[in-house]
DNA sequence: GGCGGTTGCGCG
DNA sequence: AAAGCGCGCAACCGCC
């Protein structure tokens, strides 16, 4: 049961190569089409990590095939962290070679066969190239100054990897009978050619409010010309600048605004092209975002409305575990600013209900506003007035992130908990703050660098915090991923079959969003994975924090849909 | 008719 | 019209 590395490659067009390197032996080609059956023998042998170029390219047709692995290391996005990651000194070479900065090569619907990167990507596909680099990656991970935590942080990277192709994969289970009603309900029934008719029962109460037949409500020029016409004087047609006049119009306006939005983000176009077979299936972008956190493309799968919730139901027999961190981010804060204080306030309870216990501030809202704006770099307003009160009571979590802005502003680089580093200043920036340091500087060049200084100061002062809660959710996700594939699969008869081959019979994730997970359980399971759950959430806090007293309280349901209860 | 920029709004 | 971070997408607009 010795655990190995399984590093994987291209032998030609149609063969790959596979090289235990661990051992004294050679390496074994195999045709494309026999990798999910070698990675399964392999699999079965014993713990093994596979390194390949890329998860997203090669995993997708290994899952298809219905076999899974259970550690790999992806070297193109591991390549994208050591690339940046300041506590790197001795690069050994890795920086040199682009060609691994190349993007994914997976297409968005995620259903190529074991393609190894290829020439339209860049990507290196050959063996040697993927050896060579893991190689180098190790050494630069053992060179740098906190080899353990970057080592964890690839290793969590690899692992959300695998859970991205996963959830494409299995799908969140959608029923489009209940997204239809709510359809319906909202937007009213839909007519041949024209809009559902409370679509268009409301574009008419605005043309009347407007007193204007023709007002056209989908340019936002004309609708403002029209709006002027009407007597109201705004400088946008945005929901917030509206709701502060008191106009006929506005009330049906944020109303029709509301549903033209339901029917083009969500209506019944979206679900003809994103909902096949129960399931919706959004293609997962891992570190999409520069902080880590992931991005998605295509069907908008983290800008779901809440409101469609309801469409998201279990298949029968099966039931869904939804469940949320609550404020991870404040609580990500204080561990790593080791802000005993802040981490009290957190401790078994609502944390912003913690801080009004402690006196800072008066009532919840104000602490939510003002602990979003430390970390967010509020300057004005309420949330910059409250902002000293907060200072005063947790001081090391406030300064963390005070100095984080500061380097930002200052040209430099941060990082996260981890390691991940934010990315460098770039020539347009450093030029602009050279210039404005200039002796022949006009006042609106000062003005224009300060104000980018500033920019640059929240970007960082918001990275140390949203990069460190996204590792955690790497570290939940990761944790959660094993435990559930130790549940015992349930009868064929029972399988959730539109899941795929690899989870119609387990419980699997089936959703992600930063900070809460849905998964999709047979239900004489649901206890259980409940507890899996919970589990790995605190199993993640011990592993970025160890002992530091900080808590990650879940928001947990089980239910048949996904509906916040 | 394709393409990039702008506006507005959904999510955390 | 957000104030104060990070995204993706649809629709419209002006341009080539």
């Amino acid at each position: 049961m010795a655990s190995d590395t399984v590093v994987v490659g291209r032998a030609g067009s149609d063969r790959l190569a596979l090289l235990t390197i661990d051992r004294d032996a050679p390496s074994v080609e195999i045709p494309v089409e026999r990798l999910a059956d070698a990675i399964a023998d392999r699999e079965a042998r014993g713990e093994v990590r596979w390194v390949w170029a890329d998860t997203a390219s090669i995993y997708p047709g290994v899952l298809k095939a219905g076999v899974r692995v259970a550690r790999a290391w992806d070297l193109r996005l591991v390549h994208g962290i050591l690339r940046d990651a300041e506590g790197v000194v001795d690069d050994h070479g890795l920086r040199s070679h682009r060609e691994w900065d190349a993007g994914s090569a997976a297409p968005a619907t995620g259903d190529t066969l074991f393609d190894l990167g290829d020439a339209s990507t860049g990507l290196p596909d050959s063996l040697d190239a993927a050896v060579a680099e893991y190689r180098r990656q190790l050494a630069a991970i053992a060179s740098s100054s906190t080899p353990g935590a970057l080592r964890l942080l690839c290793a969590a990277e690899s692992a959300g990897a695998l859970v991205a192709a996963e959830l494409h994969a299995a799908g969140v289970p959608w029923s489009r009978t209940a997204h239809e009603e709510m359809l319906e309900r909202q937007l009213g029934t839909r007519r041949g050619g024209g809009l559902p008719a409370r679509i268009e029962q409301t574009a008419a109460a605005v043309r009347e409010a407007l007193d204007d037949p023709t007002a056209s409500l989908d340019s936002q020029p004309r609708l403002l010309r029209s709006l002027h016409r009407a007597g109201l004087q705004v400088t946008s047609t945005s929901r917030w600048e509206l709701a502060e006049h008191d106009h006929p119009v506005v009330a049906p306006l944020i109303a029709y605004k509301k549903l033209m939005r339901l029917y083009t983000a969500n209506g019944w176009a979206w679900m003809q092209e994103w909902v096949h077979d129960d399931r919706f299936r959004p293609v997962y972008v891992p570190a999409g975002v520069v902080t880590g956190r992931w991005a998605s493309s295509g069907g908008g799968a983290l800008q779901i409305p809440r409101s469609l919730r309801t469409a998201v139901r279990a298949d029968p027999g099966w039931t869904l575990v939804t469940a949320d961190v609550a404020q991870l981010e404040p609580r990500v804060l204080a561990a790593m600013a080791r802000d005993t204080a802040l981490a009290e306030a957190a401790s078994g309870r609502d944390l912003y209900a913690g801080i009004v216990e402690r006196g800072a501030v008066g009532s919840r809202a104000e602490a939510k506003l003002a602990m979003l704006g430390a970390m967010y770099g509020a300057t004005t307003g309420e949330s910059g007035r409250l902002l000293p009160r907060l200072r005063r009571t947790f001081p090391r979590a406030m300064q963390l992130v005070d100095d984080a802005a500061r380097t930002g502003e200052n040209g430099g680089v941060v990082h996260t908990w981890l390691g991940r580093t934010s990315p460098a200043a770039g020539d347009a920036w450093q030029q602009l703050q050279s210039l404005a340091s200039d002796a022949t500087a006009s006042g609106a060049d000062e003005t224009r660098a300060r104000r980018s200084a500033r920019d640059r100061g929240r970007f960082t002062r918001n990275f140390v915090v949203q990069g460190t809660a996204a590792e955690w959710a790497l570290a939940w996700l990761a944790d959660l991923r094993a435990r559930l594939a130790a549940f015992p699969p349930v009868d064929a008869a029972r399988a959730a079959s539109a899941s795929g081959p690899m989870f119609a019979r387990s419980p699997h994730l089936a959703f992600f969003l930063h900070d809460e997970i849905v998964v999709h359980t047979p239900l004489e399971h649901a206890d259980a994975v409940a507890a899996a759950v919970r589990e790995s959430a605190a199993s993640a806090g011990r592993l970025l924090f160890g002992t530091f007293p900080i808590d990650f309280p879940l928001d947990l349901r089980i239910g048949e849909t996904a509906e916040k209860g």
